[in-house]
DNA sequence: CTGATTGCAAAAATTTTGCAAGCCT
DNA sequence: AGGCTTGCAAAATTTTTGCAATCAG
């Protein structure tokens, strides 16, 4: 447990959040955490999960990310993601395979970074709205 | 004039939130562009703001990023933003050299996207958080 | 015990929306 | 002229804060 390890009390609400994005893992918002934590420990409240969230951010446990619109969503802080974006009308898209890892050791011993995680995001336009925005898209 | 090309009316708050993201290019949030933007055209509202930033995103020639801690900024959307992102501390550093590229055309033909510019962000602890945080880090 | 942690509710901060007036074409 | 755009202010969201009560260690 890494966060006894770093000097805090393990309590319900942590164990509930961490518990929610173990579990659902990717992709919730504040209130859906909070929804979830609550199913796990009632009297969870909408403060602790913010105040949580934030303290898993620091300790790299977590980490939000803004995909598309909306507010930021939690995943946990390991590994990679890949997005192909869609500025248009906001498709998100997952891919795989990605390069960046190959960068990762140069990085460290450059900037003294420990690296967890990376995030690689292209934006563009997808088939669809290559079609037609682009051409000539009166407000809709 | 993108704008124009896409059936919208080039307005004077419109010039002056391009014109904004166009000299200043980074990292200014929807508060700072509504200010940079009143002092070139006084009366622009803060709605227009975010109405103009929307649409701007939506046509593809602006995009938010959300790095470290703090709200969305916007910056033109175009070519690649590479950060090292502190988990802990919140640092940005910006790194030039990056692979991304190389896979933007496959990507391309695989998903029938147009990509037009991309984000890769390494998160993980930097030097400083690295010899106290991770160690042993009473909540400050 | 003791201080970190919590939940609640109020306060802030950030975005969105309704609408009449105004401007671009 | 006609309708997209705008600015304002109110409404809706989202996040943060103050504080007494509670809980983990």
């Amino acid at each position: 447990m890494r966060l006894r390890k770093a000097g805090y009390k393990i309590t319900p609400p942590r164990l509930a959040v961490l518990e929610v994005i173990q579990r659902e893992g990717e992709h919730l918002n504040p209130q859906e955490i909070l929804e979830q934590a609550q199913a796990i420990h009632p009297q969870t409240g909408r403060a602790t999960v913010y105040r949580t969230l934030e303290l898993l951010t620091n300790l790299g446990i977590v980490r939000p990310i803004y995909v598309g619109d909306s507010g930021p969503t939690y995943i946990r802080a390991e590994g990679g993601h890949h997005h192909l974006v869609c500025s248009c009308c906001g498709r998100v898209v997952d891919f795989e395979q990605c390069v960046a890892d190959s960068m990762e050791r140069d990085l460290e011993e450059r900037f003294g970074f420990r690296i967890q995680s990376h995030l690689l995001e292209f934006y563009g336009l997808c088939a669809d709205c290559n079609k037609t925005a682009v051409v000539h898209a009166p407000p809709a």
